[in-house]
This record gives structure tokens, sequence and C-alpha cells, in this order.
DNA sequence: CTAATTCCTAGAAGTCGGCTAGGATATAGG
DNA sequence: CCTATATCCTAGCCGACTTCTAGGAATTAG
């Protein structure tokens, strides 16, 4: 027999990861003027490929608007301070559970097996902890904790920070 | 490029979740009378092979004893109260981190890339609320909350279930 | 001596993360 | 209108990893 976790583990990947990038990295940006993921792409070497996969994603959860087209990109669905990482995890990863018992105890691996579930006890306190602590944190509170004002390793900023100073455009 | 997240994330596998059950079964089985690996197979449906796996981990931590031959199997290393949850998944799992920045900023996967990291922030804030959720919970407590006194499909009581109430040797 | 048990190692099968590739569609600016 | 720059969409590859399976060696109670 053969148990296969998938996708119901809390692993935190490269998409909830990167999805957390591209939110920052727009909240920083110059408002209502949209940023292009060649220049996120650009800046963080992730591939362009894969960060519209992840891009679309966001906007299918309406956390972003885009506008097609040359001088295109994409902009903040709504104000930094009303999306939380909460909604981003969520958007980019499928589900936020250390194991499916948590969220449908009639089905969970254990307890189809056994009378006893010692574990759902766990996976209930460790996902309340969890959500508390991403339901907590806005995308604003990301923003402005990065370090985005620091000199890259040629001296130069990147290009974001350039955007926010207003050396660009 | 291919970055590969890998070991650092806080999936929770089955091996975490059995190796839960397994310390549970041991802190619910009759003190000092050691629980054969068979038993636990036979009551859950978790292969013996990979409950062997699974245990010889938890062993090295120190966390089990075990007794060879006949009439063997395992017993708690030590008191359930002075076992926490945290142990487990950490002799069980690689590593609890939702990303690798939280652990080593220095090598993280966006830190190497941007000299922003809006997401290390972020994780660890994760990363200390899981720690919390983890080490705040005993064995004890695993042990006091699951229900293991409830009867099975047939009316049974599970194995371990016997064991407790005496029913066995 | 036998049965029950832990202990050890080598793989096998299938899933999935992490992309890559290639193109279709839309639009601003010349 | 044309071109460059964008978003948008879909298909699939590759290696790593999880999840076991298989087989046997060593140990010990009765």
């Amino acid at each position: 027999m053969r148990v296969h976790v998938g996708r119901s583990m809390l692993g935190i990947s490269t998409k909830g990861h990167y999805g957390v990038m591209i939110m920052t990295a727009l909240a920083l940006a110059v408002e209502g003027k949209p940023l292009s993921l060649a220049r996120i792409a650009e800046e963080t070497g992730i591939s362009l490929g894969y960060l519209e996969q992840i891009v679309s994603t966001l906007k299918e959860h309406g956390l972003v608007d885009s506008i097609r087209g040359a001088r295109g990109g994409y902009v903040l669905g709504r104000d930094p301070a009303e999306i939380t990482a909460h909604q981003i995890i969520l958007a980019t990863e499928r589900e936020i559970a250390p194991i499916s018992c948590s969220l449908q105890p009639e089905v969970g691996v254990c307890c189809e097996r056994v009378d006893y579930c010692p574990t759902v006890f766990l996976w209930g306190r460790l996902e309340q902890q969890l959500s508390l602590a991403l339901g907590d944190t806005t995308l604003a509170d990301l923003a402005r904790h990065s370090s985005s004002n620091r000199r890259g390793a040629h001296g130069q900023m990147n290009v974001i920070g350039q955007l926010r100073a207003g050396a660009l455009g």
C-alpha cells in the first residue's frame, strides 16, 4: 500500500516564496505604474516563464491586476494593508495544513486506519498558530521590513530601489 | 537555472506523521512493557519495514529504547512529559523551516539573488510560531488528547486500547 | 532449536516540484 | 500599420524525493 501525502503538506515551495517576492516588489513599485515580470525576472534571476505561472494564480485570486501590451505589467489588486501573507500563500500553495487530518478528519490518512488519532490534535494546534502568524502579517508589513534600499553588489541600487527613488520614469 | 528547495521545507510527510503515531502508541502502552512494531503495523496498516526505518531514527535521537529478540519491542526513551512534538518531528523530518533563508540567511535562495529579501521576515515569524506550538506540545499531551478508548469498527478495542485496559498480559 | 523480534541495506515505483519551450494575443509608440 | 514589449496559455521534461518493498543478519525468550 502506498500512501501519498501529496499536496496537503504545509511545505512552502518556491511558488509561495516567489509569490511573496512578486507581491512585495509590486508593493514597493511606484503606485499605479505597472511593473513588468521581465523586470522582476531580471532582478531576481527567476525565469520569466515561471513567474508568469505564479502571477497568474495571484491574478485569479484578485491579488494583482494586469495591464496587457507594451508598457504593461502588473499592479496590486488592492491596498497592501488589505493583503495578508495568508492570502498570498493560499493563492500560491494549494493547502495550508500539515496533513489532511486537520482539514477533513473523516478522510485523513491516519483516521481511516486506526480509531485513535493522536496527530489530529497536533496538526490542529499547528494550523492554528500558522494561520495566526500569516493572517497577522500584511503585505504592507512585508514591504516595510524588506531592506529595499540597500545597495547591490556593484554599488548600484536595484530596479525596484530605483523605481522607488523616482530615478526611472 | 534550477532551484531546489528540497529538504528545507516544513512539509510534514508520512514519516513525521507515523513518527508521532508510533510515539503516542508507545506512550499509551503499558509502562515498561515493550511494544513490538508488528503490533503497531497490524493496527495501523503501515508496513513493518517502513515502521522500522522510522523508529530507527527515533532511536538514534534517544526518543525510544529497543529490546531485541522474542518478546522484544520498543519503549519510550524518557517520560512522555519530557518529550515534545518538536523533538519527534525534528527526528523524523530533516529540517523545520519554511525555507532556508530563515535558518541561514547568507545562503538563502532569495538572499543570494536580490538585495532585498521580504520573505526573511515572514519565514522568521512563521518559524517562531511553529517552534512554539510544537515545543509546547508534549507527548503526554498527545496521549491525553488521542481518543484511544473509542471502539473500532467491529466493536472491539484496538490492541493499544486492550493493552491499556490490561486485558492482555 | 524455534519463533519472534530488532537491525541493516539496497533498491523500485511513482509523484511532484521546478522549471523550459513555444506560441497566441494585446497594445503603446514610431 | 509595424514592431517591440507585454501578458496569457498549454504541454511536457527531468531529476529528486517520498514511500515503501525485499531480503536477509543478528539477537533472545521459552
